[in-house]
DNA sequence: GAGTTTGAAACT
DNA sequence: CAGTTTCAAACTC
């Protein structure tokens, strides 16, 4: 802890001028002129706020404005913290004064603002009300940019943060895992403070602890944002190798205003997605958001986040359970923190249950298809860890997580913990593999966090090997919609034979820079390609299909020699007939023809007679592919049970493009569609099911699009969005978990996500 | 496993 | 917006 970080930590110091706030402050304070390009940034990701988010998601403005206020408030509440941390440590003095010295321009100007004199004594008085307070303040000073939560002490974190991918470049990661316990505490420490600076005035006892559990989530969407964008910066620098990634940085510049905000809704939402809504739903009741964190970073790094934001999840359960939060919390995570991991395992453990279900959150819908295992929601770990989705947990992860959210969290957390302990960072993507297919096998996490074997298990059954994606990318250096893993917004894994890939958690903002450039360009990027034609469904959660399936290629395809019967037409890898969007040429889509098969009124005749034409045209794949259909298909049919059931039917199903497409959508209709595809989706089949995921992430992501669109909330879309995600959030973790998995959770929920949990938390 | 085909993604 | 190029998957042998 304290050696070679506080090293590092000086040198952040120096960074806190890069920081964000700082630039802020010295924008709002006449004193100084901000330094660097790095303010530009910080100032863009702040104008951005007041842009509108791609999906123009109501969460996503609320989200951004409470940005604003936090970094306000964060700018007085570091130097208390940093107050207090002086008293605790040296080292962290300097930084302290550092950080006071930097923010000292500002802060007088911030001072002058009401809020912040108030906040910064009240942040001093809980410092000493709460040693704990100061304890952890001093850590996170240190360690708090690899936290994301580097944001409720912007100068100190962001510039932390700078500093270690600048020193240690990727290797900031194993300078995290070395720390992770001390980042972890940051987050809550930062959160604390800033809840103290909001909430001085309010009461120090529980509603700090509420108040710290909605921010602290914003807290952390906004470290992750801001992580997001200095990495970025710094990212360039140290990625300068990635010659894809020069130009990404480039356009990041210029654009990075916007896609900052982009990047911050997508952090937010991995970090936030489900908690996000989780804790509108309970409003800083309890902190459920974790489990999407995790999910989201599943990488290493990644998980250090996540496990911060467990920990603050933790956190905010302690608080919940007890109404003292601030003295109880505090005790609580200071003895946690040290440990942090394992002392969150135990919180994790009573919830465990409801947590497992949660995690497919993070992924994105495009993940989801791929990414059976990260849909199961059966385990966190699998999912946080598993396959990384690099974005952000959907819609349905949020309501999941509302559900679900804290214990799932724990559980993460637990698992990250344990794997962290055994697994050093370097086994981070393994065992996170192992973990995914462990989920997939429906096995138990324990199990497969242990076993190492879980991974040869998923090469092994194959399909799952689908679930995670692979891609085999050589020039788009995976960081290219080309890629297969990067559009599924999942990190490529061991088993892909990409050549020079920065999609991997090392290189996690110029992953997410280059997501927001995509979805700067193309906001449905990332959504699901397929997508119900039919609004009239939402999925009713686990109900069998209401409507007829009708799923279609969002931009429909531009086939002409493969006549759409093969899997170049991405409609038919969809598993959905072609609509009037498609340019194809001689469609003979076995799912729907271009002309008039619509997939919708075809129902039983059209699926039977698609059928046996698919049969005829399908692969062999087909054919086995139904038979495991016909067992998804009972499972899916039978309960809308949560991710688990839906894994294994789903390991089974995928391979029934053919059939299941058909029959399950137009039977089974949307709503079933839905998780049956959820379930396929992920689990295993390789062509078949990269098709039905497709086209049931697709389904859910049209779904997610059109509540972003329509309704931001979650829960509100009318009918067709809210449908299904309600559905999804309370019952079946299946679709939760698939469909935020899936693509569609992604976007939309990204955007959704982020807004929602700002919107709360902003209280 | 190597080579070809294909159509989306990216670029101009 | 259209045309061209690039790319990697899908496919074939």
């Amino acid at each position: 802890m304290d050696t070679p970080e506080r090293n590092q930590i000086a040198a952040p110091i120096s960074k806190f001028e890069d920081s964000p706030v700082f630039n802020f402050i010295n924008s709002l304070s006449p004193i100084k002129p901000v330094k660097s390009a790095h303010i530009a940034q910080t100032f863009n990701s702040l104008s951005f706020v007041s842009l509108p988010s791609i999906f123009t998601s109501p969460h996503v403005s609320s989200h951004k404005e409470s940005r604003f206020l936090r970094r306000h408030n964060f700018s007085d509440p570091s130097k208390p913290e940093f107050s207090s941390v002086n008293g605790n440590k040296v080292s962290t003095n300097e930084e302290v004064m550092d950080a006071d010295q930097l923010c000292g321009n500002s802060g007088k100007p911030l001072e002058d603002f009401d809020p912040r004199s108030s906040i910064g004594k009240a942040s001093f008085e809980r410092n000493n009300g709460h040693s704990e307070l100061a304890i952890e303040l001093p850590q996170t000073l240190k360690y708090g940019c690899g936290s994301p939560d580097c944001d409720p002490t912007p100068c100190g974190g962001m510039c932390q943060i700078e500093q270690k991918k600048e020193e240690a470049g990727c290797d900031w990661e194993s300078l995290i895992s070395d720390a992770a316990d001390l980042l972890i505490f940051d987050s809550p420490d930062d959160t604390r403070a800033f809840k103290g600076l909001i909430q001085k005035s309010l009461d120090p006892g529980t509603s700090v602890c509420a108040s710290l559990g909605s921010q602290f989530s914003q807290d952390d969407v906004s470290d992750l944002q801001k992580k997001q964008f200095v990495g970025s910066d710094d990212s360039g620098e140290h990625e300068t190798d990635d010659p894809s990634t020069q130009p990404e940085e480039a356009s990041k510049l210029n654009g990075m205003d916007q896609k900052q905000e982009n990047l911050a809704n997508t952090s937010f939402k991995d970090c936030m997605g489900s908690n996000a809504s989780g804790e509108m739903d309970n409003e800083g009741g309890t902190s459920i958001p974790v489990p999407s964190k995790t999910l989201s970073n599943l990488h290493r790094g990644m998980r250090r986040r996540c496990l911060v934001f467990e920990m603050a999840g933790v956190r905010r359960k302690n608080m919940d359970d007890g109404s003292n939060c601030s003295s109880s919390m505090l005790s609580q995570s200071d003895g946690t923190f040290v440990p942090n991991d394992k002392q969150l395992v135990p919180l994790k453990p009573g919830n465990d249950s409801s947590r497992r279900i949660l995690p497919g959150i993070g992924l994105h819908l495009n993940a989801l298809a791929t990414t059976s295992k990260d849909y199961n929601i059966v385990k966190h770990e699998t999912l946080t860890s598993g396959r990384q989705l690099i974005s952000v947990p959907s819609s349905s992860g949020s309501y999941l997580s509302t559900i679900e959210g804290q214990e799932p969290v724990n559980k993460s957390l637990a698992l990250n913990s344990s794997d962290r302990e055994t697994d050093p960072a370097e086994n981070g993507f393994q065992a996170l593999e192992d973990a995914s297919q462990a989920s997939a096998y429906a096995i138990s996490e324990e199990l497969n966090q242990s076993s190492p074997k879980k991974k040869r298990r998923r090469l092994e059954h194959g399909g799952e090997t689908e679930g995670c994606k692979r891609c085999n990318c050589k020039k788009s250096k995976c960081l290219k919609l080309y890629c297969e893993c990067f559009a599924a917004g999942v990190y490529c894994v061991e088993p892909c034979s990409c050549q020079e890939c920065f999609n991997k958690p090392i290189h996690e903002d110029t992953v997410l820079a280059t997501r927001k450039q995509i979805e700067s360009r193309n906001p449905l990027a990332f959504a699901p390609k397929v997508i119900r034609s039919s609004d009239s469904l939402p999925e009713v959660g686990d109900e069998p299909s209401k409507t007829p399936a009708s799923a279609r290629h969002k931009r429909g395809c531009n086939c002409k020699k493969s006549s759409c019967l093969k899997k170049y037409c991405e409609c038919y890898q969809g598993g959905v007939g072609c609509s009037i969007n498609c340019r194809c040429e001689g469609c003979k889509n076995a799912f729907g023809r271009k002309d008039g098969s619509a997939l919708i009124g075809m129902e039983a005749e059209l699926e039977e007679e698609t059928e046996t034409l698919e049969k005829s045209v399908v692969d062999k794949n087909l054919q086995k592919s139904i038979v495991q259909n016909d067992e998804e298909y009972l499972d899916s049919a039978l309960p809308v049970t949560p991710l688990r059931t839906c894994r294994q039917p789903s390991q089974l199903s995928f391979p029934s493009k053919t059939k299941l497409p058909r029959s399950s959508f137009l039977t089974i209709g949307s709503s079933s569609g839905l998780h049956t595809s959820q379930i396929f989706g992920k689990p295993n089949f390789p062509q078949p099911q990269s098709k039905f995921e497709k086209k049931f992430q697709t389904i859910p992501e049209d779904e997610m699009p059109e509540i972003l669109r329509g309704n931001c909330s979650p829960t509100s879309s009318s009918i067709k969005t809210a449908s299904p995600n309600s559905k999804r959030v309370s019952p079946p973790h299946c679709d939760f978990g698939s469909s935020p998995s899936r693509r569609s959770g992604r976007k939309l929920i990204l955007q959704s996500i982020p807004s929602f949990p700002s919107l709360t938390p902003q209280h």
